[in-house]
DNA sequence: CGTCTTGCCTACCACGTGGTAGACAGAGCT
DNA sequence: AGCTCTGTCTACCACGTGGTAGGCAAGACG
């Protein structure tokens, strides 16, 4: 009873230490005796719940693209003005990270490990929704109110890696910022740069004697 | 003769071959064994240059961090005008990247990895040249040519973390954009993104109206 | 010449890994 | 009651790992 409060679902507490797990530690880095010991169950146990460690990894993978898939689309069409949904877009991207930087470190990881397997999951669950940044970002192009020289898609995919990074590896620059607490500094930094990088100011900048 | 030219020396050459081999599939995701079969020597035979896996890895990671360090100060140097230096240390940064992925690659695991010890690292030689860039951004923000809301210190480590995901997690996202090879497009994007985010256009731009 | 050092080798070891076999307890159902 | 299914366990296995011991050839050098 109490017992199955406190642990609600075997399944599901694997899926959550073993998502922890391979974030901090990696794929190769993490055995799954360690993902069994974090739930407080044996080897085998686990492998009956998931038939092997790739199984695993596959679901871990699956889950956290899910919530992504599911939440973000709600945010976005929440969202009205088309300034507004790249705003709100950017802070549930953000949020999503911060929120767990797991999530980022997980995603990171992936990237590196398994570049192929994550481009086909990316087409699949983050393509929707960057398919409809792009969009709105070159209809503000066409209405003079976004950069006309901005390439959407690699603007898109970059502030994803940006953001993906700046959480992935906010420790190890978060030093380098003395005083501040590191992380919201950067992502202050890495919206105020979006911004700045996105939106049209005036066709002849008054720097642009710094330029060829 | 001939065999030392073609193979100048085994210690370098098994640098090479770890580097290649811990940036494609991660420290954990490679064996010794695995390295000393790319060298063409037996496992022994490498644990006698390099007395752990762990010293390995860390002969590794120095040798690029010297390359870098050794680098990029005397592009840096070279380089007159402040605009020309910060230019000049992008593309010079973007390049070492470029021309061997697995650097970027190598690193962003190692921060992943051992946030820690690469903090360290970092601080001993990226720090230099940081201190360098900041200072200058922060004469820019003074001379009006930079941007006043800029943070310097966050701006440069998160252009560093936007070149090094770029890069290493290239192929990911490059099926995202179709047409182009990729890489160089995600790229020229970081560049015109790092600018258009650094100077100072107007102090009213005309895309207020975007903003709250 | 003999000896010493360098560099590579074969053979071995202890250990942790992912995975399997099969026993066993309990709940649910007929 | 008996039977089945679910979930967990103990015990085992084959294998790859990082690392060590010790031999052996070739060059350097007294």
């Amino acid at each position: 009873m109490n017992v199955e409060t406190h642990q609600p679902d075997v399944r599901s507490r694997i899926l959550v230490e073993a998502t922890r797990l391979f974030a901090e530690r990696g794929y190769d880095g993490t055995s799954i005796q360690s993902v069994s010991e974090a739930v407080g169950i044996r080897r085998p146990s686990l492998l009956y719940h998931f038939n092997s460690k790739a199984e695993l990894r596959d679901a871990v993978l699956a889950n956290m693209l899910a919530y992504w898939k599911d939440t973000l689309p709600t945010i976005l069409t929440a969202a009205t003005s088309g300034g507004d949904r790249l705003d709100k877009a950017m802070s549930a991207m953000a949020k999503f990270f911060v929120d767990d930087p797991n999530r980022a470190r997980l995603l990171a990881r992936e990237m590196l490990d398994r570049p192929d397997d994550m481009r086909a999951l990316f087409r699949e669950h983050l393509r929707p929704w960057t398919g409809l940044l792009t969009g709105y970002i070159r209809m503000g192009q066409e209405a003079g109110s976004v950069r006309s020289d901005l390439d959407p898609e690699a603007w898109t995919l970059q502030m994803i890696t940006a953001a993906i990074g700046a959480v992935a590896v906010g420790p190890v620059g978060g030093h380098m910022l003395a005083d501040a607490p590191g992380i919201p500094r950067q992502l202050r930094e890495l919206v105020r740069t979006a911004k700045a990088s996105l939106f049209n100011p005036r066709p002849q900048p008054a720097a642009a004697a710094e330029e060829s």
